[in-house]
DNA sequence: ACGATAGCAGACAGATCTGTCTAGTGTCGT
DNA sequence: ACGACACTAGACAGATCTGTCTGCTATCGT
């Protein structure tokens, strides 16, 4: 009962506007939903939003920020039932397959914003940060599964990572991302076994 | 001189529409760039623009299919020099290289244009028109190849193209090209070889 | 010479978007 | 009881966007 949690009663304004935010944004397009149109799904006050994150750009960087977070603990959580650096490698694919079947699935929420917004905005900064991370996990596993060139097997098995979302998306089915697995498996074998 | 050709004089309304629309659009957007903007920059008065297209989302189609029509033309006339089936696959990936090295490339049209469009839009019908034919295009090469399963291997070289188009867009550097040709090449010759 | 056609210039309507501002409400800790 | 705080409702300004409309000009085929 410290006095931490400010706002228990329901959900904090910022949190509705984050919340609609993810729904909108990622289902239409950072440009293409207004403000309006998140400020009246939430229930939330016009002023509420600038008061919290400043002005649009605030929101959409709020927005990514999220969308990063949540995709590392779906990953990180997801292969948590994997025992071998190899399953956890290949994991990384089945998680994705789970996410591109969602209904709901549109594509990348990065590539998405960074194509609609101009060259070296916010949504480009927080792209590089969610590829940095995605590289930097690919490397830690290949390295704990052994294989001779870490770097090399994570530049490829990015490169089916993003046909398969890429794909799964612009053919609005999932299949993609089951072909990129079953290579990605190939891939991992053909490394380890190279030892 | 027949009738053909009413305006050799400079260049139509609608080609300088065109050719400012496929700079603007594929720079910045097609939700993004207005109108105003790229009547200015084809210096072209609105009315010529309403009167050739109809409307923003006629404008959009044709320079959709414009994109697509020259990404046919550059990936064919690109694939001459090459003598065999096997090199002319791979060489679809010599093609992109290419392309994504440009300065001014920024992802794939038909998927930044459907980012930003809403669902089951002008952008999505083009969008699956361009990928039936490079998936046609690679099937049609790996059954010339004489490989065993033909589909399999396109699907499989479609999910490197996208990754390769869509990696080089975000880390905006060629590289992912180069390694997803590297990884077609290998691909291509097991399928040969399984013969 | 004379329509027909294509194009230009720009005002205009109506919608929509971001962002600001005022004024008021309810809830909290103290 | 009271001040701080978070929030609400909505008017408002100013910009921008699509699409229409009027009026004018130049060129081409016949």
């Amino acid at each position: 009962m410290s006095a931490a949690s400010p706002a228990v009663r329901k959900q904090s304004a910022r949190d509705r506007l984050l919340a609609a935010a993810d729904e909108l944004f990622y289902a239409e397009g950072v440009h293409t939903v207004g403000i309006d149109r998140v400020i009246e799904q939430a229930g939330v006050a016009k002023a509420s939003l600038y008061s919290c994150f400043g002005n649009k750009d605030g929101l959409i960087r709020a927005y990514l920020q999220g969308r990063h977070e949540s995709r590392q603990t779906r990953i990180l959580t997801g292969l948590e039932r994997f025992d071998t650096p190899r399953d956890r490698l290949v994991g990384v694919f089945d998680v994705l397959i789970d996410y591109v079947s969602a209904p709901a699935y549109r594509g990348c929420a990065f590539y998405n914003a960074s194509a609609e917004s101009e060259k070296g905005g916010v949504a480009e900064e927080m792209s590089d940060a969610n590829r940095a991370w995605t590289q930097e996990l690919l490397i830690g596993l290949a390295r704990e599964a052994g294989v001779p060139d870490p770097a090399v097997l994570a530049a490829q098995l990015v490169i089916l990572y993003d046909g398969a979302s890429a794909g799964a998306r612009l053919d609005r089915h999932p299949e993609a991302a089951v072909t990129a697995r079953a290579m990605a498996a190939v891939l991992v074998d053909a490394a380890i076994a190279a030892l």
